[in-house]
DNA sequence: TGAAATGTGAAACTTCTTTTCATATAATAG
DNA sequence: CTATTATATGAAAAGAAGTTTCACATTTCA
């Protein structure tokens, strides 16, 4: 048979099709992003690999399989959703970050009744932290960058966010204040809904929500939804409607979820997230326009956040 | 044949002696102590595990035998003498060296013009999460006694915050509604200045400001002094006016100041700072009245985050 | 130069991975 | 509540990848 020739050539063009992909989004983070979406057997997999990336990263598929009680079919379809084109692709990719988690401590603590106010502390900077390297690892350039161009472009750019996210919305709305765009933001419902239907197609919201299950939030995409607004999201499940909605979404994520509500650390990551936004916009939008470092400078002076 | 079992057991054997003898030894020091000892034919093969050590950890054997013009046998033989257990194991160890070999940026890197997309984020990120953990660093634990006694003793508290550290007071705010205490914020200047001359000894307050050196602030902080109101201050600036008015002062500090404003990320801190407040003060205050983990865990569920 | 040792690739063989297919399960419509 | 459709799953067939055997070529050394 002569299949093997051919063979080689495409795995050729899959490398050349990954690359432009996924560049810079580690395999953990990647899991991490897509855990909702998938099947009761498809977790069990998930789980394994996000606990011992190392281990798992030096099985066979068979060993994987016996080891989480699935079949071996299961698996390959699994690696193939997450967007690997094979077994042999997701191992590696897994040593790698595995290996670049190593030195670090990742381990979640719980809070414990009898910890000391110090331990107290500790722990919570820890929580956020990790928070915010589990969200890092789960962002891919590719959304950025789509991102970056609709909010460029937009004519106006509008931030929804209501009950816990409305800090965050409001944290985003000051950031962009301090660039040319035109933005806005109202931390009342009614006024959020009757903002979205104002919205047309040359205009961008940034849509932020912890859950993605919100009535009223939905209710505003929606809204947004009919108008053709360009609408990005920011939440921790990239199962809920409300990603479904989104021309972009990004996933602020939380390794830990059991003790205490996630949405309190997914707000700093959804706050980084929009603070990364606004990096992007204020390097990119002003080296389209000037020779300038210093221009840069300039804006990012205004900046200043004050109080 | 039978020895399928016994090969994998065989694996475990081989690791382990493995394990024992070449003990951190490169795979590339492996390929380059053993070259001269290798067979011409080997040698190409090793040559390019040595030029791209990358590119070949990819390459399934096949590939790496045409690309070198050996045979797969030829090479299967080659990783044995290397003294790897199969092609697999030692693709596995190149991709790890390849990694580690290349340039690690760990460092505080300064936001630069050519970045790409992918970097911006990871900087910022990086930004965020250390000046996390130097503010975490920063806390010690008489402070937090102290704050803690004063919010939960207290009949009300008040957050008060402008500009950009309206939002932190918000978030604040928004906490400290799940617990049982008396909470109050208003955005509004005037409002918080009005909130300032109402209170009185028996009340806390929680004061942010980035600089510590906003007028409207400080003008805040004197009423407040003189109804002899508890002040907690969260700052970035232990010098400032506002710092010295303070019965507590927590510093939200940042590694890195010279790009752009600091007040970014000390806003994550601030938020930090008043998550650690929050978990103490629910901790300590429910321990006080019942026996009491299940109680602790119904406040912190009522903390759902929502939207 | 010839015998032994070593190196090598083709092909057989084993192991690993993917795909197919039949079945089970859940979701949806009537 | 049932019929229908969509989705998920594992067993097993099919397909690749990797290893070993074996026959032949080359080198080494007497």
């Amino acid at each position: 048979m002569k299949c093997c020739k051919m063979f080689t050539k495409g795995n050729l063009f899959k490398n050349y099709r990954k690359g432009a992909a996924t560049i810079a989004r580690s395999t953990i983070g990647k899991i991490r992003g897509t855990y909702d979406q998938l099947s009761r057997t498809e977790k069990k997999v998930a789980q394994l690999a996000l606990d011992n990336p190392a281990v798992v990263s030096e099985m066979t598929i068979k060993e994987l399989a016996s080891a989480t009680g699935v079949s071996t079919a299961t698996i390959s379809r699994f690696v193939k959703r997450m967007d690997y084109s094979n077994y042999r692709e997701f191992t590696m990719a897994l040593a790698h970050t595995a290996a670049e988690m190593t030195p670090q401590q990742n381990s979640f603590p719980e809070l414990a009744e009898g910890d000391s106010l110090a331990t107290i502390a500790n722990k919570t900077f820890r929580f956020s932290i990790n928070s915010l390297r589990a969200t890092n690892e789960a962002l891919n350039e590719d959304d950025l960058a789509r991102a970056v161009i609709k909010i460029i472009n937009a004519k106006t750019v509008a931030f929804f966010g209501l009950g816990g996210s409305a800090v965050a919305a409001l944290d985003g709305y000051h950031k962009f204040l301090r660039t040319p765009l035109n933005v806005t933001y109202h931390p009342d419902y009614d006024i959020q809904l009757m903002q979205a239907a104002r919205m047309t197609a040359q205009d961008c919201a940034i849509v932020i929500s912890h859950s993605g299950r919100n009535h009223e939030t939905l209710e505003i995409v929606r809204e947004l939804k009919r108008n053709g607004v360009a609408i990005i999201v920011i939440t921790s499940y990239s199962g809920s409607e409300l990603a479904q909605a989104a021309a972009v979404t990004f996933l602020s994520l939380t390794d830990e979820v059991k003790y205490r509500s996630e949405g309190m650390y997914s707000l700093i990551s959804q706050m980084t997230i929009l603070d990364s936004l606004f990096m992007m916009t204020v390097l990119r939008s002003s080296s389209r326009t000037k020779p300038v470092l210093t221009r840069v400078r300039d804006v990012i002076e205004q900046t200043r956040y004050d109080s």
